[in-house]
RNA sequence: CGCGGUGUGGAGCAGUUCGGUAGCUCGUCGGGCUCAUAACCCGAAGGUCGUUGGUUCAAAUCCAGCCGCCGCAACCA
């Protein structure tokens, strides 16, 4: 009975396309679940999207469709990247899904029995600004400690999730257990949500309506970290009928995420199973973002980088190849385009795709496609034979690490180690002899061997090419199996190869680079032009009357002084000459903004404001800013003859 | 003094646990070869290992301080 392997990526929140992030993680998880396969496992990879909450509820209004029409829109895209990629998955689960609802609803009741679930509704700290239910702890100053603003006693309820009792438990897992991969970032999340005291969860929302109703309190939509977490185990069939295999496959081997979502995955997840009392999974894979030209990837710049564009141009498996070679867990990775196109060229066009060339190319050529049987050993055969017997099981040690950017370094060194060998027998001179016809035959078989078992192990993670190379070299199915990877000499003794295409051509990097900035410079303009209708649209607001606006009071004022306000990063506190005798604003444009820049300058003051507290200073008021498209702040300065005081309407 | 990470030849990184000749990939330069996708192989140049001080026979590695960068948290009225 072979071993059950179960491994997830996170299931995406379909507001928007995916991009080369989403792509990174898939591809990732795919790779290895193909690896464990070849390897005898009995694989479950999931994937999947998280279909409910309140943004999407919020695009689909502004289409006129309904969200599950939108979802199922994107949803379309997500599978066609994957087909495209080669994703192979072998579930997909959506949020939207009847079983995943069943299993939710059984799930937040069996919670709620147990008491670790409960309405919120003793002290009724609610700020309605923020839609933010909070426990007495969490108030600041007695106020919300989102906005500071007063919070109320009732009207609003919730129902919480008590993690604080799994603290303990959850603060071992992270630094004891090698669950989190990479360990590094242990000590940060354990410094900042468990010492300082694990607050109760809230788990429902009353403010929206596209989610999973609580079957016991029909105005409440079960929030996010229930209705998705829980994926991973109603895939399963978990408290539904949909499957069987929860027994089977539970607990998962890996839970790929990108350090984002990192933090719900390393201590609400774990929490949300230990009340389930169900076993934890066994690791947690975190891996960075991909970060173009130094930049964090994002829709509002423009800079995202289209997969489907860049397959095309360098087919998929190059794009898989880079992106996890590139990748290592834990850490960012810079993607530029000249990167890639280096990666490509050198590794697989110069390294692997030229060395199948020449090797078949020589077979062609000094045998006429067929080896014949005499063999002669010689000197350098040991050394490459040794090297590529070692491969596999340093593959193994890094796939089990999930650390699959050394997993490929580690087979290309048996890609050089071979081109080296070439040099090494010089066959061109050994086929002037007739005499030495044994000898280059068996330099020509030692070669084949260690492109077949290069690529047997290279094709769990660039599974449309390999195949291609093996018709090359004349090995069947049989021979690029698991096993043969850790046996030398296994392709027939008179084995015939067939020349093919070009596997990886090779790329002009000068032109490449000017077609994708070409392209590049083209999707930031239309960015910039119209700030992505459907991003832009998502801020727009309901329409007013005069009568709202005018409750609105704006003045012009001056800067007189100006400085950072201690302990923050983003705060500076201003003093304004406001024409009735002057007051202080905080305002948090600090990254943008020194104080010079501002001192004796007029600017725009909402004048009504309720004064509030920020990090201990009191505001009163707020000054007029722009927010831009990569998240800076511009401050809105009037003509500056417009005297302090004055009216703006 | 909120917390954590990081700073190594032009670029990207390993080495730091358990001190002892500074290593890899790409790039540059020189040479070789011609089977091959102008690919391959060999060699060379290039580093005060952020900085200051300490421990030691000996420090990239241990200790202390300082500086820079990144992230988390807080925070953007």
């Amino acid at each position: 009975m072979p071993k059950p392997y179960y491994i997830t990526t996170p299931i995406y929140y379909p507001s928007g396309n995916p991009h080369i992030g989403h792509c990174y993680t898939t591809v990732a998880c795919d790779s290895i679940a193909r690896y464990r396969r070849m390897q005898g496992y009995d694989v479950i990879f999931l994937t999947g999207t998280d279909e409910h909450g309140v943004k999407i509820e919020q695009k689909a209004a502004e289409r006129g469709i309904t969200p599950k029409q939108y979802v199922d829109e994107i949803v379309a895209v997500f599978k066609k990247l994957w087909r495209y990629m080669n994703i192979s998955y072998d579930r997909y689960i959506r949020t939207t899904d009847d079983y995943h609802i069943e299993s939710v609803q059984k799930i937040f009741k069996e919670l709620y029995d147990k008491g670790y679930i409960y309405k919120g509704e003793y002290a009724g700290k609610y700020c309605t600004p923020c839609e933010s239910f909070w426990t007495e702890s969490q108030l600041v100053d007695g106020k919300c400690p989102e906005c500071g603003r007063e919070v109320t006693d009732e009207k609003e309820e919730a129902y919480f999730f008590k993690m604080s009792q799994f603290a303990d438990r959850i603060e071992h897992l992270l630094t004891e257990t090698d669950y989190l991969q990479p360990r590094t970032r242990a000590t940060e999340l354990v410094n900042n949500f468990i010492k300082p005291g694990l607050e109760d969860l809230c788990v429902s929302r009353t403010t929206f309506k596209w989610g999973i109703p609580v079957t016991f309190d029909q105005k409440h939509v079960v929030y996010v970290w229930i209705d998705a977490l829980s994926n991973y185990i109603t895939a399963l069939g978990y408290q539904n009928s949909a499957y069987h295999d929860f027994d089977r496959y539970w607990p998962a081997d890996v839970h790929m995420v990108a350090k984002d979502i990192m933090r719900f995955h390393a201590i609400i997840w774990p929490a949300m199973l230990m009340a389930l009392e169900l076993p934890l999974p066994k690791h947690l894979a975190v891996h960075g973002w991909i970060t173009f030209n130094g930049q964090k990837m994002s829709k509002s710049l423009g800079n995202v980088v289209d997969p489907f564009i860049l397959g095309e141009r360098y087919s998929p498996d190059a794009i898989r190849y880079h992106i996890l070679r590139e990748m290592a867990l834990g850490a960012d990775s810079a993607f530029s385009n000249e990167i890639m196109i280096n990666r490509i060229n050198s590794d697989l066009a110069n390294g692997l795709g030229n060395l199948v060339s020449r090797t078949v190319a020589m077979v062609e050529k000094y045998f006429d496609s067929t080896l014949p049987e005499e063999r002669q050993e010689g000197e350098f055969d040991a050394d490459l034979i040794q090297t590529a017997l070692g491969i596999s099981d340093a593959v193994d040690g890094f796939i089990d690490k999930t650390q699959l950017n050394n997993a490929l370094a580690e087979i290309f060194t048996l890609v050089s180690r071979a081109n080296k060998y070439i040099d090494e027998t010089a066959p061109w001179i050994l086929a002037r002899d007739e005499q030495n016809r044994a000898r280059l035959a068996t330099v020509l078989y030692n070669l084949l061997e260690s492109i077949r078992i290069a690529t047997a192990l290279l094709a769990p993670f660039m599974p449309s090419t390999m195949p291609k190379v093996w018709e090359q070299i004349g090995a069947d199915a049989e021979s690029v199996s698991y096993a043969n990877t850790k046996k030398f000499g296994v392709l027939p003794v008179t084995v015939t190869v067939k020349k093919g295409e070009v596997l990886f051509p090779r790329i002009d990097v000068n032109k490449e680079i000017d077609a994708l900035n070409a392209i590049l410079q083209e999707n930031m303009k239309k960015a910039q032009e119209k700030p992505a209708p459907e991003e832009s649209a998502e801020e727009t607001l309901p329409q007013i009357t005069i009568d709202d606006f005018a409750k609105v009071e704006l003045i012009a004022a001056e800067v007189k002084a100006c400085e950072p306000v201690p302990k923050s990063d983003k705060l500076l506190c201003l003093q304004l000459d406001d024409g009735r005798g002057g007051r202080q604003v905080v305002s948090g444009i600090a990254k943008w903004y020194q104080p010079a820049d501002l001192i004796g300058k007029k600017i725009i003051l909402v004048a009504n404001l309720k004064p509030v507290k920020l990090r201990g200073v009191e505001s009163n008021g707020m000054i007029c800013a722009a927010d831009l498209p990569d998240g800076s702040a511009k401050v809105i300065f009037p003509d500056q003859s417009i005297p302090a005081g004055a009216k703006i309407r």
